[in-house]
DNA sequence: CTGAAAATGAATGTGATTTTCAATTTCATT
DNA sequence: AATGAAATTGAAAATCACATTCATTTTCAG
């Protein structure tokens, strides 16, 4: 079984909550660790199913809800349907929409600004998204539709 | 008839773009400029059929893009239902998700951090979104729900 | 080994938005 | 003012992603 840390990460949150260990839970973990990037839960049930045909699209679902309150997932919206991706460092995100393409960014500077602005307002702040939407690189040259 | 500039606007509109001038837009501009803040289909949907009950909710819908592609309307989509303000300067969120109290921020330093970001990339930003959620001042001594 | 509690998954529900389509309205042109 | 093609309206139905239901199965503490 691979994944060693982050299955003992989801044991260990299982038992502190009363859950229960099962085989699904751990599949999909599992499919999900090796899924790089910023997937749906639509592609992640295709990948899970490849490898485990019983198990269905709800539990994948419910699942990585799971994943998220256990801080292994995170779960991003960018065009309506939700993305989950490996719980990493805290980042910001350039979206693509002509291809599509994530890329990750962070600074220092606007969390920082973003903290200030907030404080000046006496605002508690729990979570914020910051995404700049446009056309990547490689897409700037080819002459497609989309806006 | 009152918001002459933006009647004028939306005719302006219309006529560039082949589309008709209907009563039903009229009224719908005309209420959704009364309305203050950030307000959502539904709730502008209320307000419109209060002075012209046979205006139906398809058409509100309708409108509210037709004025968001005019210019004169922004959709913001803060907690699963979208919602419009008037259109001015550009601007992003704090929302309290206690009180649903939306304040308005802008900052300059913000703005030409994410562009030199984009630039590092070679990304070409179209629109972005920035918001930060969490308790406003007035919620945060208050012992209620949500997180 | 037992049984209470939790999980599963197929089916169904939900809520916001979008589309359909027959009837109505607009408006450029007679 | 009359015409008619094209656009609009609005009630109803469809869509889409997500959430819930519930009968059955599985987990796991005792
Ligand atoms: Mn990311
Ligand atoms: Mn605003
Ligand atoms: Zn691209
Ligand atoms: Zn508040």
């Amino acid at each position: 079984m691979a994944h060693e840390v982050e299955q003992r990460a989801l044991a260990r949150y299982l038992e502190e909550h009363s859950l229960k260990h099962t085989k699904q839970r751990e599949a999909i973990l599992d499919v999900f660790l090796e899924a790089k990037g910023h997937i749906t839960s639509e592609d992640l049930y295709q990948a899970v199913r490849s490898r485990h045909a019983q198990i269905g699209y709800t539990t994948v679902y419910r699942t990585m809800k799971l994943l998220c309150e256990a801080g292994l997932a995170h779960e991003h919206n960018f065009d309506g349907t939700a993305r989950y991706e490996i719980a990493h460092e805290h980042h910001d995100h350039l979206v693509c929409t002509r291809c599509g393409k994530i890329i990750e960014f962070e600074c220092e500077m606007i969390e920082s600004a973003q903290n200030r602005i907030a404080a000046s307002y006496g605002f508690r702040v729990l979570r914020h998204r910051h995404e700049l939407y446009g056309h990547c690189a490689e897409c700037q040259t080819s002459r497609h539709s989309d806006s």
